[in-house]
DNA sequence: AATCGCTTCAACCGCTAAGTT
DNA sequence: CAACTTAGCGGTTGAAGCGAT
């Protein structure tokens, strides 16, 4: 497989947006709808990557974007998300009307990591932890910021927190998810259904409700290709069922994004 | 008030999957 | 069928913000 240059490098910005090339974006979209990422910045008069832009554009100027902290509830399923799915970020986000798979991350890496160490469990594996957590989690994360993550373990692992009580797959809020290390549900899947229902878009785009109605405006009909299934490797269908099942145990089964015939 | 260390998060990079030629 | 092209994903980085001292 070929790999072609990401952009041209010598002239385009890098670094933090600044107000005019947002407003020189959200504009070309408003007008154009979202697609062609490639040829977008030239279109937009912007001196930015295509792949910047389409970063941008999901991660900080989607009209549809919920800002502001994450629920309790919210905290829980990105938990139980995780457990099922793994690093797939974009899948989780999927499940998360107006998140991110990059808010995701960033807010998995930051909070419930530390999270799930201050109650003993491990983030990697969602089991409880069988050596002291600072360890496991040194052990577990091939961060360059172990050490910070130790040393939040270790100042988050007070006697309360690393007693029993915090082994519990359990909300701050009391809220009824599902335990996943001991409920039965089989935590090495890595697969899953596809996020989104299947769209008539170009390439691998997104289904145009994740971003808004005012804006998507006809993507499709600049670059009209067959659909394109969700990138998750080799996904058979025997897998997304089974995938679909474990959804459907917490709750989250998807409807109509999902693709297990199951409804 | 100044400095330092830690945390957060926007953005970048490298890579892969899948459509196109 | 192979090479090319493009969108999208996940990991990582570094600047900015913030609290502690």
């Amino acid at each position: 497989m070929g790999r072609s240059p990401c952009c041209e490098k010598a002239h385009t910005n890098k670094g933090a947006w600044t107000k005019e090339e947002d407003q020189r974006l959200v504009a070309y979209i408003n007008a154009h709808g979202e697609g062609c990422w490639r040829s977008l910045p030239k279109a937009a008069g912007l001196q930015r990557c295509g792949k910047s832009c389409r970063l941008r554009w999901i991660n900080y100027l989607r009209p549809d974007l919920k800002r502001g902290n994450f629920t309790g509830e919210e905290d829980e399923l990105i938990i139980n998300l995780h457990g099922l799915l793994g690093n797939k970020w974009s899948m989780i986000a999927g499940r998360l009307p107006g998140r991110t798979d990059n808010e995701i991350k960033n807010y998995w890496n930051t909070h419930i990591k530390r999270k799930l160490l201050a109650r003993g469990i491990d983030p990697k594996t969602h089991r409880p932890l069988s050596v002291f957590p600072a360890t496991a989690a040194a052990a577990a994360s091939s961060s360059h910021r172990q050490d910070q993550l130790m040393t939040a373990a270790r100042s988050s692992c007070s006697p309360e927190t690393s007693s029993g009580a915090a082994c519990c797959y359990r909300s701050d809020d009391e809220a009824s998810a599902p335990t996943l290390h001991d409920g039965g549900i089989d935590l090495n899947l890595s697969i899953s259904p596809p996020r989104q229902p299947p769209s008539p878009s170009p390439m691998r785009q997104q289904a145009p409700d994740t971003t808004s109605g005012e804006v998507v405006a006809d993507a499709s009909s600049e670059k009209p290709s067959p659909n394109r299934e969700q990138q998750s490797t080799g996904t058979s269908s025997s897998e997304r069922k089974k995938i679909c099942s474990c959804l459907n145990l917490l709750g989250l089964h998807g409807g109509e994004g999902c693709t297990c015939g199951d409804g």
